[in-house]
DNA sequence: TTGTACGCGTTATCAA
DNA sequence: TTGATAACGCGTACAA
């Protein structure tokens, strides 16, 4: 039915070996015969079949793309990133989206034995202790992104110093009670995002000389339902927080809303600090830390490349920084008066 | 190297056919072997090659997604839609991107030649006249999703109506100057979203008995940018209109941008309505047409996957319905004193 | 420079 | 119920 390579040798007079060689456009074929076989296969609209070329390359020019929850600005824009640097390189891309542990274990299980696809990226996850091994031993080319494992090549943002420079340009603006709202690590996710970012915000404290107060930091999904109850908390406490920093953007615009459901004047009585920079922090002028998710989408497909052309190479480690947007969520604290003293 | 089926042939001392028979569970086995031969799969870790599977089966169990502007909130929406449906019938998805022309040419050209997939489906776009006889000549199962052709099976929504009711409302509302800003047909891009979208603006005018004034009508990108041009225009007008209708949220917000910047009270001075219902609507409290977007997705696999089980099933039409989201920025207009007399 | 023949790992066919 | 063997469409040694 289809027009094969055995249709276009008879059609141009030469052997299928030949058309190969031309196909492949390797080694020496003469150009008139070159010719021949070129105008045979425009003639007959004859394309190679791409699974029986993988049957014998053992190479499918497909990629795998592991990723946790598609659906947040974030890994949108790292993953529009890959598709067009893998596009670009003639790599087609398939998506495997993670949205709780079992998929996750699934596919870290499955996909390493299978050689459907070529190598495979894994944004915002990491192949747990237990799939681990397997995963080395079927040395399928791995590349993380978002996620960092000595065991590969990772492409990573500075979490920490990004949460750093958030709350120290909230203190230098003259905060000293800062809330800060965490994402949750999901079952073992091992969104280690979360812990990195909570370490930069204890070392932005405690230089400070600010006594880190435990009611001021809480862990909530990565969403603007967890922002808002957060923020509810938080504000509602005796002594409540003149500035919120959140792990997320989602979460900021969550606190957000909380902020304008109590009628508080933001940045007035509350600053508030997101984390991502997506599209959404732009619109509601949201104080956030950019983090550069194209060239981290792009790197990592670049990475990918490398190690496909040089399989035996060692792991490395590639961190990007963030930078610091300050927009209109964030001021310095008004001084209000409180039974008769000032108060910041 | 990797264990095949020979192997675990041996290891079961059975034929090869044995071990394929127990694979796909299929024919009759005695269940003495089909122990032997499950026994030696776990034992070896065997998992079968799905590149010699397709080699004989002519299926991939990968279905291609061709969409325009994964970024899009839409798109990104419809995809995730598609990928945990399409996850859940044990299909892969693979992402082409198109943005351009040229890579949707390109895409529409080399795709169905290519036995890579089982089946295409087509996001927000529809092949064009000239690659429409050689896609059909292909016979991949196509399913058009957001997008409508007569020769495939279509999922779309009721965008005319949706358009309708949304200025139906405003009308209703006691707006007679109304701006819409449509979203431009990109290249050849055969967006007919934004015909079908305009056909219902036009009915609800000619119902209310309003005349069109073509300096109310506007087409821009699908971008904020776009959306805060068109509104600048249409507010230095000497008679500017008292509303906009946006045929997407993403043009709506950058009305409502401009509306900031130019002090308007939304929507005192100006309702805004949207088109498309994604979370950046609801997050700022945007009226919008809300689109069943997930059930687009999902019906798009569905529809898919009835296709491949019954190849030559006739093309049908699904149409699905909007909802009418009538939120924070839209009232009726203020009654404003101008030049002594009352205008509305 | 070119053609022939083998092999990739599986499923399907057929005879036993 | 099972085993042997022929495809599937291509790339590539090897021989010519």
């Amino acid at each position: 039915m289809a027009v094969t390579i055995y249709d276009v040798a008879r059609a141009a007079g030469v052997g299928v070996g030949t058309v190969s060689r031309v196909l492949n456009n390797s080694q020496a074929v003469k150009d008139t015969t070159r010719e021949k076989v070129l105008s045979a296969i425009s003639r007959l609209n004859y394309a190679p079949d791409p699974i029986a070329r993988s049957m014998i390359t053992g190479r499918t020019r497909v990629l795998g793309v592991i990723i946790a929850f598609v659906t947040r600005n974030f890994s949108v824009e790292v993953l529009r990133a890959m598709v067009s640097a893998a596009s670009r390189e003639d790599y087609e891309l398939v998506i495997y989206n993670v949205e709780s542990d079992e998929q996750r274990d699934h596919y870290f299980n499955q996909l390493p034995m299978r050689r459907r696809v070529d190598g495979l990226l894994i944004v915002s996850l990491r192949p747990n202790d237990e799939t681990l091994p397997s995963f080395l031993k079927a040395g399928l080319p791995t590349v993380l992104v978002d996620a960092y494992s000595p065991a590969f090549t990772s492409v990573v943002i500075n979490n920490m110093e990004g949460s750093y420079y958030a709350v120290k340009s909230l203190i230098d603006q003259g905060h000293h009670r800062i809330g800060f709202i965490n994402g949750t690590v999901e079952g073992n996710f091992k969104f280690n995002q979360a812990n990195d970012r909570l370490i930069g915000v204890h070392r932005a404290f405690s230089e400070a000389g600010i006594v880190f107060d435990p009611d001021l930091m809480l862990a909530t999904d990565w969403t603007r339902a967890g922002g808002r109850s957060a923020a509810e908390q938080f504000l509602s406490l005796p002594d409540p927080p003149t500035a919120i920093f959140a792990a997320s953007d989602v979460q900021a615009v969550g606190v957000m809303e909380t902020a304008r459901r109590l009628k508080l004047d933001v940045p007035g009585d509350l600053s508030i600090m997101g984390f991502d920079g997506v599209e959404l922090s732009e619109i509601l002028e949201l104080s956030t830390v950019q983090q550069p998710m194209q060239e981290l989408g792009e790197l990592g497909i670049a990475k990918m490349v490398e190690l496909l052309e040089n399989e035996n190479k060692t792991p490395e480690l590639i961190r990007l920084d963030t930078f610091l947007l300050e927009r209109r969520t964030t001021a310095p604290p008004k001084i209000k008066i409180l039974n008769g003293k000032v108060k910041s």
